[in-house]
DNA sequence: GTGAAAGCGCTAACAG
DNA sequence: CTGTTAGCGCTTTCAC
C-alpha cells in the first residue's frame, strides 16, 4: 500500500539510486550484473515509477490534454477514442476537458492542463482563428494540434478541408434536383468549420446560379429543435433539402421533420456531416460526408507524439494536415419531386 | 514562457514562501497586509501552481483517474461528460483511459494512473466480482467507484438494478405478446450488467412459464451482426421479439434486419438499454429502457470527489447506488401479430 | 504572524 | 561503470 519508491530498490539491490534510475530508463551504461540485480529487485518489489516525481524533475510528463466540445455528440467520442488509442502505444496519458463549445471554458481548461504540466495539447476549440485557448497555449509554450478546426491562419492542425466538403455537398444536393435548400447549424461563433462548410455549400450554389441557401442556426445543445424547422418550413416553404452541419444534427432534423408529419426523403432530403457510424444503421441511412473523428485523433497523437519525442527536431509544423473525406450516400437525400413542396405548403 | 514559481512571487512580495504558499492556500495565519501584498505580486506575475510540486509534496492529486471500455457508445460519452461537469466544480481533473472491455488493458490503466498519483478512481469494468482491475485498486489503497457495473459483492458503486430492469423489458415484451424473445449481447465476461439484464429477462419469462429466452452472444466490437441475426432467425423462427443489452446494439439489430429484409417491428420487435438521445430520433423510435450515462457519472464523481475532501471521514461507502430507470416505450416494440412468422419462416 | 529548513520521488550533471 | 550531489516546486513542521 506504501508505494515502492527507487530508494527501496536501491537498497535491495544494493546499488545506488543513480544505478537504478539508470538501468530502468534504459539510459547512461550498467554493467550486465547491475542491470540485472536492479531489475530484479524492482521486479520483487513490483517497483513502478512515480510519475509525479519524474515530471517534476525532468520537467516533461508523459501527459498530454486534450480538449473537446462534448462527448455527447459520437463524432469527439470517435477522436478521442482514437487519440487514445496511439498515445496508449506512445506510452502517453490523457487528461481530458470537456468545455461545452464555451471559449472561456477552452481557456480555462488549457490553464488547469498546464498547471498540470502536460506536455502538450490537442483539441478543438470554437473558432481557431479567434481563439483565446490558442494564444494561450502559444504563450504558454504548450505544444499543440487542433482536430476538426481548419485554422485560416498556419497553426499545426489535422481535419478535412470543410469548404470543399460543404462545396461536395451542394454539388449532390443539385445534382439530385435541389434548387432550393437550408443550412442548419448551431451558431457560427461555436463552430468555425460549421461556417466554413455553409461557405463551401453557398459558393456552389451561387456559382451555378442559384439562389443562396437558407441559413438556419439553432441552438446546438438542444436535443431537439422542432420550432425552428416549423418555422423554415412557414417561411421557406420552396426549400426541398437541409444540408446540417453535423450528424447528430441531421439526425434530429429528421425526427423533428417527422414529428411535423413530414417524410425524409419523400418530403424533404436531408445530409448530414462526419459520418458518425449510427448515421448508417438508421432508416433512411443518413447521406452524409464522411470525415471521421477516429482518423483525425489517431493523426494529431501521432504527430504530437512524434513532437514531445523530439522536443527540438520534430517540433509541430505550422501546417494542416488535409484528411480525406467522402460523400457516403444514404437514403436520406433523394432527387426531388416534381410536386415536392405539396406537402411542406400545406403545412399550418 | 518560464513558468512563474512561488519563488518568484515569493520574491516579488518580499515575503518567504512559506507565507506566499499559506496566503495563496487560504491555510494558516497570515497578517492582512501580507495577505494583500502576496496576492497582488501573485496576480500580477500571473502566477499559477504547478499542480505536480504540489502533488509530489502533499501526495494529493487534485486529479482522477476514469476507466470506460469505449467513447464510442455514446452511453459512455454521456458517462465521462457528467463526469466531467462535476469534476469541474470540484477542482478536479480526469485522466481518462478507454480499454475496450479488456480486463488486461483494465489492469494496465489502473498501475498508468496510479503511478500518475490520481486521488481516486471512476470506473467500469468488464466483470465487477472478478476483476483484476478492482483487485488492483484496492491493493493500492486507491479510492474507486464503478459505474454501469453492478457487482455481488459490496463495494462503492452507482448503476441501476440491472436484473429488475431486465425483468420489467420481460414483463413489455410478454404484455405485447412476446412468447419467443431472444437476448443479444456481447460475451458476458466483456460485461456483467449485460449478464444480469439476460437473467432478469429470463427469470420473467420462466416465472411466467413461457420458454427461456434465446441467447445470441455476439462480437460487440463489430458495427454490425448481419450473420449472427440471419443464424438466429434460422435456428429459432419463432421468436418474434429481440432484447439488445444496449442501445447501440440494438440500433445495430434493426438494421440487420432491415437488411434481411425484415422490418422492425412488423416482423420483428427490438428493444435496447440505456437510453442513449439518439434512440429517441430514430424511425421507429427504439423502445429503451433509460439508465442513463449521465447521471451515473454525476453521482459518482461527487461521491468520489466528497471523499478526496475528508479522506478520512468520509471513506467511500461498499455500498451500491441504486439509481432509477424507467421503460421508455417506443415504436420498435410492437404486439405480436397472430400471423408474427409469416416473413421470419420465408427467410431463405 | 512569519521564515528557515526538510524533504516528496526522481533525474542529471559531475566526480571518481 | 557507478555513487554523490543538487535540486524540480511545493507544503509543512518547527522555531522564533
Amino acid at each position: 500500500m506504501a508505494r515502492v519508491t527507487i530508494r527501496d530498490v536501491a537498497r535491495a539491490s544494493g546499488r545506488s539510486i543513480a544505478t537504478v534510475s539508470r538501468v530502468l530508463n534504459g539510459q547512461g551504461s550498467a554493467s550486465a550484473q547491475a542491470r540485472a540485480e536492479v531489475e530484479a529487485a524492482a521486479k520483487s518489489l513490483g517497483f513502478r515509477f512515480n510519475e509525479v516525481g519524474r515530471t517534476l524533475r525532468s520537467n516533461r510528463s508523459r501527459t498530454i490534454g486534450v480538449i473537446v466540445p462534448t462527448l455527447t455528440n459520437p463524432v469527439f467520442g470517435e477522436a478521442v477514442d482514437g487519440i487514445e488509442e496511439v498515445a496508449r502505444t506512445r506510452n502517453l496519458q490523457v487528461l481530458l476537458s470537456c468545455v461545452n463549445y464555451d471559449p472561456l471554458r477552452e481557456a480555462e481548461a488549457i490553464a488547469m492542463l498546464a498547471s498540470k504540466q502536460v506536455g502538450g495539447l490537442i483539441m478543438t476549440v470554437s473558432d481557431a482563428d479567434n481563439s483565446t485557448a490558442v494564444a494561450e497555449a502559444r504563450a504558454l509554450g504548450l505544444p499543440f494540434i487542433l482536430i476538426f478546426n481548419q485554422p485560416s491562419v498556419p497553426m499545426p492542425a489535422v481535419g478535412v478541408d470543410n469548404k470543399a466538403a460543404g462545396a461536395l455537398v451542394g454539388e449532390e444536393l443539385i445534382a439530385h434536383g435541389h434548387t432550393h435548400v437550408a443550412f442548419i447549424a448551431g451558431h457560427f461563433a461555436a463552430s468555425d468549420r460549421s461556417r466554413q462548410r455553409f461557405e463551401g455549400l453557398t459558393d456552389t450554389f451561387v456559382a451555378r446560379g442559384l439562389p443562396a441557401p437558407t441559413l438556419v442556426e439553432v441552438d446546438y445543445r438542444a436535443p431537439r429543435h422542432g420550432g425552428a424547422v416549423a418555422k423554415l418550413l412557414r417561411q421557406a416553404p420552396e426549400v426541398t433539402a437541409l444540408f446540417a452541419s453535423n450528424d447528430m444534427l441531421a439526425l434530429s432534423m429528421v425526427a423533428d421533420l417527422r414529428a411535423l408529419g413530414l417524410s425524409v426523403p419523400a418530403d424533404m432530403s436531408v445530409v448530414g456531416f462526419d459520418g458518425i457510424s449510427i448515421g448508417a444503421m438508421t432508416d433512411p441511412a443518413l447521406s452524409t460526408v464522411v470525415a471521421s473523428g477516429g482518423p483525425m485523433g489517431r493523426t494529431a497523437a501521432a504527430r504530437l507524439a512524434d513532437a514531445l519525442e523530439h522536443p527540438h527536431a520534430k517540433a509541430l509544423k505550422d501546417d494542416f494536415i488535409r484528411l480525406p473525406f467522402q460523400f457516403r450516400p444514404g437514403g436520406s437525400l433523394a432527387a426531388r419531386a416534381a410536386d415536392k413542396n405539396r406537402n411542406v405548403r400545406s403545412y399550418p
